[in-house]
DNA sequence: CAAAGTCGGGG
DNA sequence: GTGTACGACTTTG
């Protein structure tokens, strides 16, 4: 048996002999080949919480369900016997679930809605981005067909056992941006009548190049006889460079769709991805995720969007924002007549084009650091996580624990509840006051750090501790001011478990920060510490969130009111001491000192 | 006043 | 892909 190491860089699974085949892609740190790592032994399942074990075990053997184990979890604060039904094709779950739902012996079904690459990271521990350790063997292609037969130099792996993750990082961090140009002499552009004229690629290793069909002294320029020879030259250097990270600006949105849709027209194989495979898009929200198979795609518009508050987030604001720099523009409306003018003017579009990607480069050296650090909290996908709000976040750290801690995962709300949620959501704010007017002296300034975070600590809320305190002492449960909201003291809540042991996480983070001498890992630890903040942060939003499986009104509502109150008490102790407050706003306030100041 | 509709980025 | 989704803002009924 043959070990290898791989960073971690995507994974998905495919179908053979009606089985499926979890796939992960991941290049070998030490010899930068690409590695196919595949493993035939994982399984689909889901969770039935029955109403009678035995009627229950029957019943699914009659539909000819019989992998069938018994399993003891721990269902909001409870624990329940639960039978895992176990299947052999992901697409089997959505088929039989309904089926198995409505069996009169099935009480709930639960974890049928777990995509199953997502299951295999969670169940097998380990992470995107770090490096794994894999034992099996090396083999030919046998376990693929033609249409899948993948590269000569990428190395494919079968797995005999479970991948070891090594918790190490990945060193490497090659990222490759690019960047299209296209005629547009009618308005925006459409993939069925106008060309591409110039490709940009730049890199975080210096490699700087804009491919076109037109010729330029400038050395980045590489110039191609057609469209046709211009694509392939693209996909041949996104080969070479064989980054960890391929980015773009709106890249799912325009520029991917835009070469595949001119490939298909020019009659071209785009064989981008690692398995030879072409952009494929994925549905996702109000936007198609383009995928490139064992690449790292990043669309940095994204994250711009989550990270950044702007008035717009055109490539030029943000460039701007983030570095203090105007960047090389030419007006969108007028690329095509830079093209056809074939004077200086071209040259200038030459320029901005590279521009383009140079400053895709920079924002993506800014802005990854803290994707990659939440991607090694969270365990699921860069690609993934690159597209996941806050709140999708924090519920798929939270699956993770939950998986970690024995207990079943909350069912997402079905429509009827979730529009039920949608309209009974309001929940009261934080405590603000009104700044008073005028100019003040002797200003001092108290914020509570973390305020919703260490709430919901202290007042162990959580949805498996809210109690109605019947036949229970006072002393038994924490009440919450103004809604009387009861949480049990004991035992220690899910979410407040893991809040205390993020913000413990923080602190530890934090110190190693400080004492770490090299800037690279110091920075590293920088963004941990910034991702652990984030999720701790979110996690008080996501009560509230109606699509969150965790969601619980009562607990987003009994975190507020006792902030209000955490912050009025403040305000009323710093008035005993002459300090008069003049604003507040949720988590701290301003108050200038009224006392005599020659006192002591 | 709530419900329904639009739009972001890209050229 | 064990998917079907955002949020701020404006217009409409």
């Amino acid at each position: 048996m043959e070990t290898i190491k791989i960073v971690l860089n995507d994974i998905d699974y495919v179908t053979r002999n009606d089985k499926p085949i979890i796939r992960l892609f991941g290049i070998n740190p030490e010899t930068e080949e690409n590695v196919i790592a595949v493993d035939t032994t994982f399984k689909p399942y889901l969770y039935v919480l029955p109403y009678d074990f035995d009627i229950c075990l029957e019943d699914l053997r009659e539909m000819g369900l019989d992998d069938l184990e018994v399993e003891t979890k721990i269902d909001i604060g409870t624990e329940s016997e639960f039978i895992k039904v176990i299947l052999t094709h992901p697409q089997e779950v959505p088929k039989l679930r309904d089926s198995i739902r409505d069996l009169p012996s099935v009480k709930q079904i639960r974890e049928y809605d777990i995509p199953f690459y997502r299951r295999y990271l969670i169940d097998k521990q380990i992470t995107p981005t770090n490096i794994i350790e894999l034992h099996g063997e090396t083999i030919d292609s046998i376990l693929y067909s033609e249409e899948l037969k993948i590269d000569e130099d990428v190395t494919l792996f079968k797995m005999m056992e479970n991948p070891i993750d090594t918790h190490k990082t990945n060193k490497r961090n090659k990222i490759l941006s690019f960047d299209i140009e296209v005629y547009n002499a009618e308005g925006m552009p459409t993939a069925e009548n106008d060309p591409i004229i110039m490709m940009s690629l730049c890199g975080n290793n210096g490699l700087k190049k804009v491919l076109s069909t037109k010729k330029s002294d400038k050395s980045f320029v590489e110039t191609l006889s057609s469209e046709k020879d211009m694509l392939k030259r693209f996909v041949e250097i996104i080969k070479e460079e064989n980054p960890d990270m391929l980015v773009g600006y709106n890249s799912d949105n325009f520029d991917l769709p835009y070469i595949k849709k001119r490939a298909e027209k020019l009659n071209i194989k785009l064989d981008l991805g690692v398995d030879g495979s072409g952009i494929k898009f994925m549905k996702r929200g109000f936007n198609n995720a383009g995928v490139i198979k064992g690449r790292v795609h990043v669309d940095l518009y994204l994250l711009v969007r989550r990270n950044m508050r702007l008035e717009r987030y055109t490539l030029e604001r943000v460039y701007e924002e983030l570095f203090d720099e105007k960047k090389i523009d030419v007006p969108g409306d007028q690329i095509y007549q830079y093209w056809d003018s074939d004077d200086e003017r071209l040259e200038e579009l030459f320029d901005y084009s590279m521009d383009d990607a140079v400053t895709t480069t920079m924002i993506g050296d800014k802005l990854t650091p803290l994707t990659v650090a939440q991607t090694r909290l969270v365990g699921q996908p860069l690609f993934d996580i690159a597209r996941m709000t806050t709140g999708q976040m924090v519920e798929w750290y939270l699956m993770l624990k939950a998986y970690e801690k024995n207990n079943i995962i909350p069912n997402k709300p079905d429509t009827d509840e979730y529009s039920q949620r949608r309209k009974s959501n309001k929940v009261i704010g934080g405590y603000v006051k009104e700044p008073e007017k005028g100019l003040f002296e002797h200003i001092a300034y108290l914020d509570f750090k973390s305020l919703y975070p260490s709430i919901i600590i202290a007042q162990n809320i959580s949805p498996d501790t809210i109690t109605d305190g019947e036949n229970m002492d006072e002393s038994e449960y924490y009440t919450c001011p103004e809604n009387g909201y009861k949480f049990l003291k004991e035992p220690k809540g899910f979410i407040p478990s893991i809040i205390g042991y993020i913000l413990d996480e923080r602190q530890r983070i934090k110190k190693l920060m400080k004492e770490e001498k090299v800037p690279e890992q110091k920075r590293a630890y920088d963004f941990e510490q910034q991702g652990l903040k984030r999720l701790a942060n979110s996690m008080f939003g996501a009560y509230g969130y109606s699509r969150f499986r965790w969601y619980k009104i009562e607990c987003a509502a009994a975190i507020t009111a006792w902030g209000r109150e955490y912050i009025r008490n403040a305000m009323k102790k710093a008035e005993e001491y002459d300090f008069k407050p003049i604003y507040a706003d949720t988590d701290g306030f301003y108050a200038t000192y009224i006392g005599d100041l020659n006192e002591e």
